[in-house]
DNA sequence: AATAATGTGTTATATTATAACATACTACTT
DNA sequence: AAGTAGTATGTTATAATATAACACATTATT
């Protein structure tokens, strides 16, 4: 099992985090022999600002913040669909929004836990799960490329009270 | 375990799938005590028409055609809301998409088999899963309420070649 | 019939995403 | 170093999905 819950869930060094990131994705990219571009890197980053996913247009008006031009929704549009591809980002499709992988390049099982209150994500990886959806998979003659699956209820911090609700 | 997959995924009566769905629909307003009007009747039932996911606006053309007056998004959203409330329809989020659920009042797991290729739709629950998100929820004390699985591969006739490629 | 509750119509607009084509940048070849 | 192919971004327009706000209509209840 892997999982980033703990630390999603805790006060932590989230620089920490930010800057792992960084580095992995320079060191995929540069494996991949893909470029991670400024505006590549500046929308990795800024979708590690926190552990709650962006939408495009969010990413956008953060990224006019930072930069000098603002920049048109295919551009982002694009360097995410990059991001995905090299699995340092993941969609989160119910919420039309992209966060940060915390461990690309292991074994997905693509499980989110998505608070409904205070919007954190955080990602879990299970070879039990994989192996029981495959199973019912074969058992329907099913043949399953790619998963996704959202979890939705309260964060540890939202259900105690911790967070303001 | 409780699936619609061979059913989906063979040659049968469909008339039967509709007026069973729609027997269910009318049982379960009745308890509910809610309404079953006209328009999410007519939704429900175009929804029902296959085993794949329409989007509102699809099911606004289709609409259109059976009715005299032209219907409005909010009307078909509102419709939808209602069906997706007492449970007799789902949201495939990753297609901004909605199916007919096949064992509403059933326990569910909110499994989808998704067909890349044809873009059929069948559901799967099994306990089994629901148990082992549970516990991986429970050790990262995550407080967990509802849950989409959506699995994307080809189904039996397309991974055979029966369906056109 | 009066009223409250529920459902739908209507208009406008917000939000998310992509198509199509032009330009710019990068890396490689010679 | 200039030419070139490949890759990345800029730009404009628009498609596709979804909702807000308010008016009107229908249904159920008294």
């Amino acid at each position: 099992m892997l999982t980033n819950a703990r630390l999603v869930y805790q006060p932590h060094d989230h620089v920490r985090c930010i800057n792992a990131a960084l580095d992995r994705a320079h060191e995929i990219c540069a494996n991949a022999n893909v470029r991670l571009t400024a505006t590549r890197e500046a929308i990795l980053k800024l979708l590690w600002q926190s552990h709650q996913p962006l939408g495009a247009y969010q990413l956008q008006q953060q990224l006019a913040k930072v930069s000098d031009k603002p920049i048109a929704p295919p551009t982002i549009y694009r360097a995410i669909e990059f991001l995905i591809e090299l699995g340092l980002v993941h969609r989160i499709p119910s919420l039309n929004a992209f966060v940060g992988c915390p461990f690309p390049s292991s074994e997905h099982s693509n499980i989110f836990f998505i608070c409904e209150n205070c919007k954190t994500v955080a990602e879990i990886a299970d070879n039990r799960v994989n192996t029981l959806l495959n199973t019912l998979c074969d058992k329907a003659n099913f043949k399953h490329m790619l998963q996704t699956i959202e979890l939705f209820g309260l964060c540890p911090n939202c259900e105690s009270g911790d967070n303001d609700e």
